[in-house]
DNA sequence: TCAATTAGTCAAAAAAAGATGACCACTAAA
DNA sequence: TTTAGTGGTCATCTTTTTTTGACTAATTGA
């Protein structure tokens, strides 16, 4: 479910809250474009996450927990526990 | 962790005691020996299984959960009912 | 003696995943 | 009007992962 080389990685940044593309783009180091965008379309896919378009004046993409999604939290801590 | 092709249902198999390689690649289909032989090395230098030779007639090798692969069940259990 | 089983290794090819750079359309500020 | 920020797509290239097939070496059964 989150495979890849950068899913964990934004699963884990959406627990503080919602996700957007280009605030990813940086916060994740060595990232880029396609793969980013990648995979949050897998993830979307998935069920995981929920993209949400924000219309308002500077529209914008949130990308937020599913409630799949939050069913997954405890084992991912539970395995971040044991890394 | 567990990750890579065959490494999820190796450990899987592991649950149920101790696996051996022609086993597994009979079990594995669609599986080949490079494949196994690597994930069995790997699972093994993480200190998840351990090799152990048995020295009978027909000496064989057997892999078994270790400490910290047993560590590993629970989370793993409760990963599998999520997917 | 020949065939099968045990447990692998090695080099090479194929497939999958990830990265790069160009491009798009829209908005806002300088 | 140029620049920057929003959120992407597309084709191509590179890197990583997986598969294929040949080979080894010891043991057992027919």
């Amino acid at each position: 479910m989150l495979s890849g080389k950068w899913k964990p990685q934004i699963f884990r940044l959406t627990l503080d809250g919602a996700v957007r593309f280009n605030g990813l783009l940086r916060q994740l180091e060595g990232s880029n474009k396609q793969s980013v965008a990648t995979a949050l379309r897998e993830l979307e896919e998935q069920g995981i996450l929920e993209r949400v378009v924000i219309e308002q004046k500077p529209l914008h993409v949130e990308y937020h927990l599913s409630e799949k999604g939050k069913a997954l939290v405890p084992v991912f801590l539970q395995l971040e526990s044991l890394s």
